[in-house]
DNA sequence: ATTATTTTTAATCAAATGATTAAAAAATTT
DNA sequence: AAATTTTTTAATCATTTGATTAAAAATAAT
């Protein structure tokens, strides 16, 4: 009688618009800023189905937040110690895959800086897991460079904060910047792709100085 | 009869001390996700104060966001129009104030770009005259500087977003970076520190390639 | 076709939340 | 000291908000 039944949201079914409509507002504006009638607007469903499918507003939150957190991770620091090819070619391939990824999904990083500030203990015990290996492989693969005298010495900390630095900072902070520099949205994409082949180039010079 | 009185909040005063915890609270939540009974309890008032003093939740908010926004424009972005000094000498002026900004304000940034984000028109028509000359003398400086042959030909975006980058994004980004890197804080501290020095030299290498 | 199951809806609940009120307490003025 | 004004408190209001329920509609199974 109870069927152990498998859900396969199809695409189109109401359950996956309403998740589509609850990532879109939570990634944008945060759990709190949300309300389970906006996400029934957006979705154009009835406010009952929500706790229908998701049960809860804090457990659909939890549901968007994994995803979004292994969408980020999967695009950007997991890239940095994966394959083993050396580092400057790596740092070209990633900073590629940062950008194209980021701009597909522009409020990501805020998104994810958000959620690691008011760190739930739950989910850092949900990540460890996944960043002890990521840890572990990129100390070794910049360590590595580091001995054979490919790079600078550098802290890994320092070069971690200024790949990811240079790459995603001007997404988070495109609003001010463009207010600072004066520039469109379309220049502004125009200057991602510069820095496809720019940041690179920095994170270059400040690993092999002079 | 209507006396027309100045409001001044003396130091420890239950204004100020309302305002200190909505300070708090609001720099590192967010307006949505604050209760007014949050305030109230943190600065240990009654909850009707808050209202008897601000009016309303909006307005408490509102009060603090120009502060922050102030305090962050002044602290950074101002800097960098301001004096009249060569752009080298200006740099490492302006990194050792950013860091020692933020790092007393470590939740300043990221509520700055949240607010950024989710852009009231209000709040833009209030920034531009204040962005407005920031801009002009910014960018002016920096083409006197790149037709001098001071500095490399460089992007206006592309120079701001490296230089607040490199500084205010390890803040941002600490949760994730500490776990990627495995960091301690009084680390993290050390490194800020060390950032005064390597951030202004990497920014110079990009500036003067070869 | 009939029955059972799943999905959807409208109505409603209970708690949370921003705000107000009237009265008490404290401070200031006269 | 009495009167006035300012500040604080407890109680309460009205709305919002997350969640539930019971019934209807749609879909699938027999």
């Amino acid at each position: 009688m109870k069927a152990e039944k498998q859900k396969i949201p199809k695409d189109g079914s109401t359950e996956e618009r309403i998740k589509e409509a609850a990532k879109r507002l939570f990634t944008q504006k945060g759990f709190a800023a949300v309300k389970t009638r906006d996400i029934a607007e957006e979705s154009g469903i009835n406010l009952a189905l929500l706790n229908y499918y998701f049960r809860s507003k804090q457990r659909l939150f939890d549901i968007i937040m994994m995803e979004n957190m292994q969408q980020f991770i999967q695009g950007t620091i997991m890239k940095i110690s994966e394959s083993n090819i050396g580092i400057a070619e790596k740092i070209e391939t990633v900073v590629i895959a940062y950008i194209d990824m980021i701009t597909a999904n522009p409020y990501l990083p805020i998104f994810v800086m958000n959620q690691m500030q008011n760190v739930p203990s739950k989910l850092v015990e949900k990540m460890e897991p996944v960043m002890k290996p990521i840890r572990a492989n990129f100390i070794k693969q910049l360590e590595e460079a580091m001995e054979k005298g490919e790079i600078a010495k550098i802290h890994p900390f320092h070069f971690m904060a200024n790949l990811v630095g240079l790459t995603i900072f001007p997404f988070i902070g495109k609003p001010l910047l463009q207010r600072v520099s004066g520039v469109t949205n379309e220049e502004f994409a125009t200057l991602m792709q510069e820095r496809k082949k720019l940041v690179p180039k920095w994170i270059n010079m400040i690993l092999n100085p002079g």
